[in-house]
DNA sequence: CTCCTAATTAAGAATCATTCTGATTTAGGG
DNA sequence: CCCTAAATCAGAATGATTCTTAATTAGGAG
């Protein structure tokens, strides 16, 4: 699943000017690695990623995937979504939204909306902390897995 | 952080009846497994839930450990929570409840709200599935983290 | 443009979480 | 009290992620 190219290209652009600003250099392997996830709606994980860079740059390490996209969520770039058990994985959309998953087969796909975004939840948590911000979590059965069983 | 002796034991009977019910053995092992988990709010892993265990069971093996929380879980009496890069953490708490994670030091609480827990997304959501649950996680500074800094 | 150097990378070793294997033990039915 | 399938234990294996070290390179200075 794709992202449109000039959604790609900003997020590339904005990329590129965070590199910048944190006196980080821009390598061939940030740059396709960058790339490569913010072109895929499907939160790949690590081992995704470095498969689909390798056609450009043969010879970028599994480690230089991992070292990069640490970078990347380090400067906000990106987000690490936890999956129970499986390896981690990485979005490049950094708008407000939230997750369907699919608990047969593990796909996750973006949804935006603006009630659910606007949830206020603060008070029924005093006494926890402070809140940052409130991600919904859809789990459900995918379209694909239905039509399987 | 406890959960009151009533609700534990209200949890363990259920845990018995399920693995009688599953036809299981009721070994210690399980039983001493159960029993950490159900008495804790804290969300812990399995190496922490094998640690406390051992003061009671100091044979017991870390594969156990992982083993019936595996079965726990596919008994459908404990869940198993998704985190990014750390270790799978795991819940007796099988009403529909949401959670408070601590961004800095991962520190994971339940809460209750009614409002939230009879959200319907269906609509948003035609064209990815089925959907069967919706869980909302928010993500904060604990009051601990928040005193530190 | 060339040179320099600190930052970055590649490769493989190391580490950590989790699962598997095979021999031993045990729950619970008869 | 036996028997046996199920469960456990210990340690090896696997898979994901990080670390170490030597080689490479981006980008600034000259
Ligand atoms: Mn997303
Ligand atoms: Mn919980
Ligand atoms: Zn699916
Ligand atoms: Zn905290």
């Amino acid at each position: 699943m794709k992202i449109e190219a000039h959604e790609v290209e900003r997020r590339v652009e904005t990329f590129k000017a965070a590199v910048q600003e944190a006196g980080l250099k821009l390598t061939h392997q940030r740059l396709e690695v960058f790339r490569e996830l913010a072109s895929s709606a499907d939160h790949p994980d690590a081992h995704g990623i470095y498969d689909s860079v390798k056609h450009r740059l043969p010879t970028v390490s599994l480690d230089t995937v991992y070292r990069t996209l640490r970078t990347l969520s380090d400067l906000g770039l990106i987000n690490m979504l936890g999956t129970a058990g499986e390896s981690i994985r990485f979005d490049a959309n950094t708008r407000k939204h939230h997750h369907f998953v699919c608990v047969n087969c593990g796909l996750v796909r973006d949804f935006e909306n603006e009630e659910l975004s606007a949830l206020q939840v603060q008070e029924d948590l005093v006494g926890f902390g402070r809140v940052l911000e409130t991600q919904i979590e859809v789990r459900g059965i995918c379209n694909d897995c239905r039509n399987k069983s």
